[in-house]
DNA sequence: CGCCACCTGTTACAGCTTGTTACACGGTGT
DNA sequence: ACACCGTGTAACAAGCTGTAACAGGTGGCG
């Protein structure tokens, strides 16, 4: 089940893109935001004309939207507000566009959650190469999961090869992890000699924060079972007792 | 970096959390690079100072870094190339500072894969607004995985919630799935209404790559037989013949 | 120091999960 | 019409997984 749960958002890269990124353009103006509709348009990307906040919603609503870019001075309402607002909700990427911009302001877009700030009066393709930037790096943000699949973490003499979902011992010999043995590696690799708590770990591995019972002592015995030299007086996987379990290594991480 | 790593496990927010960001400076100027490290540390972050491609590297070698301040002009070497090969290899966010601001520099930092760009002479409380903005939003993506936890899902009239790990039929009543039926049908509701292969579905599920015969069927059959008014006439989980599978219903999705 | 409660390791077991195999049926192409 | 391919399904075996019970060790308190 952890492993379903982990691989659903790295497979998201691998399994479909979406090719044409859909813009908001949030703007008063009827001129402005038509202008730069049009422009987008040209440069490949789907761009919705919006004049109020509840347009935006309304857009959010229908579909998929891949960034705004919103105007601050928007007749009775502030962009700054809205992208506050949204923020608060949303992830998706914030662009503020405005004519002024001393640096309180640009202080304060930034710290309702924008991505970046753009001031008007603005080169197009400087508009253009910060939506491509800031559209890139959400794609990033977004296949971080994928890549991380592709990692090798070599601890203690061994390596866990994330991508082949194979564990080698010291001497080269791969062995044989079942599913929850795989997954609470994996959380122990991601946490180096950080004592974790039972709970700490069940949640880590995909629970539901239901009370575990022994199980995770179980399955820890079956672990050690398959990578301690001497089971019965660890040396990588560790109890800290009245705390729970730590791996005693230093983990190293690799492409794959 | 390892942080950001155990995301995956859906359990970031809830085992450890590092407090101080780790900055490196990058300036072979002495003198700058000395007053923005002193001003970073007096602000609470733990900042590094290094003149050259070789320290940054240095750095990164041995621990996490949050985020680099890379200045373009570092006497023999350029910050724009240091900064498009960093970003070839890591995710971690950087921030290009110059004292040239024409726009097509500007967007050759954007295209180079920096996460921002600021003009020299700088602001400094502006410059830790970005900061702070570029860290926020990296802790943001961090936690992407884990706000989807928190997610319900509907479809069809039936409900996936994914923190509670409970799945609800339109009356209401709960049902049992296993671990790997669980799997797939968060395969399929990250993917609504896109007819998947089976290796893709294998692949989204945490496989390794391995021909998995008939496993995929069987499985579908399977929840087939616990979501499908009738199994033998699917309506919301479909065959597509000759491709694979596909979840016939709009997917909605609230934060849970 | 001794006692006791708690913590952890381990074993055995039962029930469930999971993928493989084999067969049947329907669809498609020649 | 026939052959082949793709898919659904049932049966089965092996493995996985957590529970329960017991034993030994540890730490705190009197």
């Amino acid at each position: 089940m952890l492993r379903a749960q982990h691989s659903q958002y790295g497979g998201e890269g691998r399994i479909r893109d979406v090719t044409i990124p859909r813009l908001l353009v949030v703007d008063d103006d009827i001129e402005t935001r038509s202008m730069l509709t049009e422009y987008l348009h040209r440069q490949g990307f789907a761009a919705l004309p919006c004049g109020t906040e509840a347009e935006v919603r309304a857009q959010l609503g229908q579909g998929r939207v891949d960034l705004i870019l919103l105007d601050v001075m928007l007749g009775d309402e502030s962009g700054v507000e809205i992208c506050a607002r949204l923020r608060a909700e949303q992830d998706v990427p914030i662009i503020l566009v405005s004519a002024l911009s001393a640096d309180h302001q640009r202080m304060a877009g930034y710290e309702v959650g924008a991505d970046d700030y753009i001031a008007k009066p603005f080169n197009p393709d400087l508009l253009l190469a910060r939506v491509r930037a800031v559209l890139a790096r959400a794609r990033r943000s977004a296949s971080l999961i994928y890549r991380r699949q592709t990692s090798v973490f070599r601890f203690g003499g061994w390596t866990y090869d994330a991508r082949r979902d194979e564990v080698s011992a010291p001497d080269g010999v791969q062995i044989a992890l079942s599913r929850r043995e795989t997954a609470l590696l994996k959380v122990l690799l991601a946490n180096p000699r950080i004592p974790l708590t039972r709970d700490e770990i069940a949640a880590a591995m995909g629970g539901d924060g239901d009370e575990q019972g022994r199980a995770i002592d179980v399955l820890v015995g079956r672990l050690r079972g398959k990578i301690e030299a001497n089971p019965r007086e660890p040396s990588l996987l560790r109890t800290e007792r009245g705390v729970g379990y730590v791996l005693a290594a230093d983990v190293e991480i690799e492409a794959g």
